[in-house]
This record gives structure tokens, C-alpha cells and sequence, in this order.
DNA sequence: TAAGCGTATAACTACTTAGTTATTATAGTC
DNA sequence: GACTATAATAACTAAGTAGTTATACGCTTA
């Protein structure tokens, strides 16, 4: 794995060690989604949103579409729930492990 | 997922976005290593190295064991490099959607 | 016990960035 | 055109952290 690659790979990384970012994809998982809608889920401010939702579009992660005066986000990757799911499988092992110690 | 579950995730996220783990996690993967060892193997400090060492066995993503004057790191978390493969998959499968359009 | 080696920590600087508030831009509506 | 709604940006503050330098800690050996 070159140095480039693992930039790129650490970067991917970055854009996901967020909780709000991991909410929101969580909720676009669902279906798609406009801004203040999405602000309201996470139960954050529009601006603040918005701002997030850029990061992940210039990470490949989100799409962005405007029908109107609304815009709408979607996932454009879904293969972060893969991750997702992968760090908590492991997580959980890890769990488990330190029970059986003190089983 | 709950909340406190994606902010566990978000943090194993965090501790591998920065590049200098990465390289060091590759390099334990080939086997375990002495910190000034793994220091100079990522051409950084070994001050350095040994703060993000404890950072990632925090994460229970390494693990430690001295022996006489020196103290060896392994991995004690394998499914990181699934991990980064996934990532490194989608990347490539982006950039590849990306040239087909300029195909 | 003294010296040398490997590791960990403390203190500090510089940089990044999440969140807020205020404002601007744009599209639809009366 | 004026007004409203939705989204994006600017400017700012506060907090976290990577890297450096200097120092302390622990083990080994003479």
C-alpha cells in the first residue's frame, strides 16, 4: 500500500470519525433527504449540516441534487455500512472477549 | 444503532484517519517491532511513535508486551486491515466510475 | 552504584476543525 | 417586484491533537 494510497485511506477515515457524520448517514440510509430535514434528525443547526454534508460530498460519500428550492442528499457510496458494520462486528468481539475473562 | 454505539465507532474511525498509524499498523503486520525499530521503519521520533502507539492500544487495536529492556507492539485487532481493504476497494471502484465517464 | 539503552511522559507550539451567528444566494409564491 | 423558504457561505470561537524538545522512568550490564 503506497503512501498516496494511504492518505487517501486515512482521509476516508477522517471524513467518517464524526458521530453527527455516522447520524446522518444513518438517516440518508433510509432515503433521500433535504438539509433542514436532515438538521432536524440530528438535531443540529442548518448551517452546521450543510457544512458536514459538503465534506462527504467532496469524499464521494453523499449526492447532492436539487429539485427546486429543495436540495436532496442520498448515499453515493454505500459500502461505508459495510464499514460500519465491520468495526462493530469487532467491537463486540472485543466485548465479548474481556467478559470471558471475567466470566 | 445507538447513539453511544456510533460514537465508539466514530472513534475507532478517528484513531485510523491519520496516515502515521496506518503505516505503522502495515508494519506491524509483518510482525511485531520495538518502538524505535517501528519509529525509524516510519521515519518519524520515537516520541512520536510511542504516543500513537498508546493511542492505538487504548483502541485495542494493538497490543504490548515488554521483554527485558524493550517493549514489542503486534496487532491485536486483525480486522482493521479488512478495514482498509474495503475502503481501498470503493476508492478504486469511485475512480473507475469516474474514468468511465470520461471514458 | 553508575552508565547506557529503550521507552514513556511533560510541556509546548502550530494547526485543524466542529459549532455558532449572521449574512448571502437562489427558487418559488403572492 | 416584494416576500418567504431552503440552502450555502463567511467570520469567528473554542477545543482537540500531531509533532517537537527535553526529561524522567525502568531495565540491563559492567
Amino acid at each position: 500500500m503506497s503512501e498516496e494510497l494511504i492518505g487517501l485511506v486515512a482521509t476516508r477515515f477522517k471524513v467518517l470519525s464524526e458521530p453527527i457524520r455516522l447520524q446522518m448517514l444513518q438517516q440518508l440510509e433510509t432515503g433521500r433527504l433535504g438539509v433542514t430535514e436532515l438538521a432536524n434528525a440530528v438535531s443540529s443547526t442548518q448551517p452546521n449540516v450543510s457544512k458536514h454534508l459538503r465534506i462527504m460530498q467532496d469524499a464521494g460519500i453523499v449526492s447532492r441534487k436539487q429539485e427546486g428550492n429543495t436540495v436532496y442528499y442520498s448515499i453515493a457510496d454505500p459500502s461505508i455500512f459495510a464499514l460500519c458494520d465491520l468495526v462493530c462486528n469487532s467491537l463486540k468481539s472485543n466485548l465479548a472477549k474481556q467478559n470471558a475473562v471475567f466470566g
